[in-house]
DNA sequence: ACCTGAACACCGTTCAAGT
DNA sequence: ACCTGAACACCGTTCAAGT
């Protein structure tokens, strides 16, 4: 009975079954402190203050931690847009608002962003890890959702709304993307203009998509 | 006299100013092959046939080589965005098809795409290799200067050139990078419908950030 | 000037051994 | 069942030494 004699009143539930959780969550830290290149297994192992082994009792490879910090990142996107979505009853406001908390996790949360998105074997752990496949339908499924009240309001065209869905989430990812790894200021620098700050930016594209750029007095 | 007598004659240019080309060149067919998470800098140097050590007589290190990738990268970019301009006199047409060249590029690419865009270390290095600033300036500058002729024309309603640009440049680069990280699919299952062949799609979003998703027959 | 070979620090992964 | 410590293969980088 002398191990841990406060282990349940105190926190130190490491090494009783939070390791994994522990990992996790500190992998969440370390991956927006020191980028994603620099992230190191080791490191993460020491932070948690276990060995350098003790992941793989709880994951096959480091890719499968991975895998769960991506998870963790696309249930931590659906409350930003959930957020979006309960805070304004406008269909149209809804759209530009969830396209703005889109944008705004991925800018907040660059390197976790990138993980699950970019992720390089992501794609083949996607099949042994049906959490990665449902968290990221369900977010989907919320800006399918979302056009699906516009459309009915009779503020979107008839079409296909999985083809919208698709094209929304191009240009928000898009815009995360170029955002995040510091193009904005290119497009700008490239040509002469200045298209203002990032905000007015991606406000201006979530609209433009909307409205359409062409002239609308053409056919 | 006996070193290399027929070095002029018969290709062999290594060891005589050319592995700083040879490298490069043969990093881009192991980088698509291999992919670039497997790519190894070791690896690159025995295919090449010189010592591991080798390269660093070229390079400062492993992202300045790739640095130098990335530009021959945006080079062909332009190559693609070029013939498309080329082989259509229609603005529209060339808006269409300057976005599906765009989107070809990176799909069969993926791997020399995704690093030039979602380069880690490359935004550090874009200071240091002003080439690489200059070689994507250029392609957004074609971007740019078709929105242009569009906006000329009369098919594009009046606006910042450069926000134009952004957004449309935020579209291709989101059709890509979800295409080639495997999201189609998942777009599609993730809901119920069919979104087409990703062809379809990629043509669909363009038109629907040309035409705009809303109803026409709202203010 | 350009390249080689050995060496160093570091990382992911494995495994026998501990508790 | 969960964790440790040592070990292995591999990689990026450095440097004295060769040509």
């Amino acid at each position: 009975m002398k191990s841990c004699p406060v282990a349940s009143l105190v926190k130190r539930t490491y090494h009783h079954g939070d390791l994994r959780n522990a990992l996790v969550s500190e992998a969440l830290k370390l991956l927006e402190e020191q980028g994603a290149a620099e992230f190191t297994l080791r490191d993460l192992a020491s932070r948690v203050g276990v060995s350098h082994a003790a992941p793989y009792s709880h994951f096959e490879d480091k890719t499968a931690l991975l895998a769960a910090v991506a998870v963790e990142g696309f249930h931590k996107l659906g409350a930003y847009l959930e957020q979006a979505v309960q805070e304004n009853s406008d269909p149209t406001e809804q759209y530009v608002r969830m396209g703005e908390a889109y944008v705004r996790f991925g800018t907040e949360n660059p390197a976790l962003y990138n993980l699950m998105f970019t992720g390089k074997e992501l794609p083949e752990q996607r099949d042994k890890f049906p959490e990665l496949n449902e968290a990221g339908s369900a977010a989907f499924g919320m800006l399918t959702g979302m056009l699906g009240r516009m459309q009915q309001s009779g503020f979107l065209r008839e079409g296909n709304l999985d083809g919208f869905g698709f094209a929304v989430w191009a240009l928000v990812h898009g815009l995360v993307s170029l955002i995040i790894t510091g193009r904005v200021e290119c497009a700008g620098d490239c040509v002469d203009g200045e298209i203002g700050t990032t905000e007015e930016a991606v406000r201006a594209s979530l609209l433009g998509m909307l409205h359409g750029l062409k002239n609308p007095l053409t056919a």
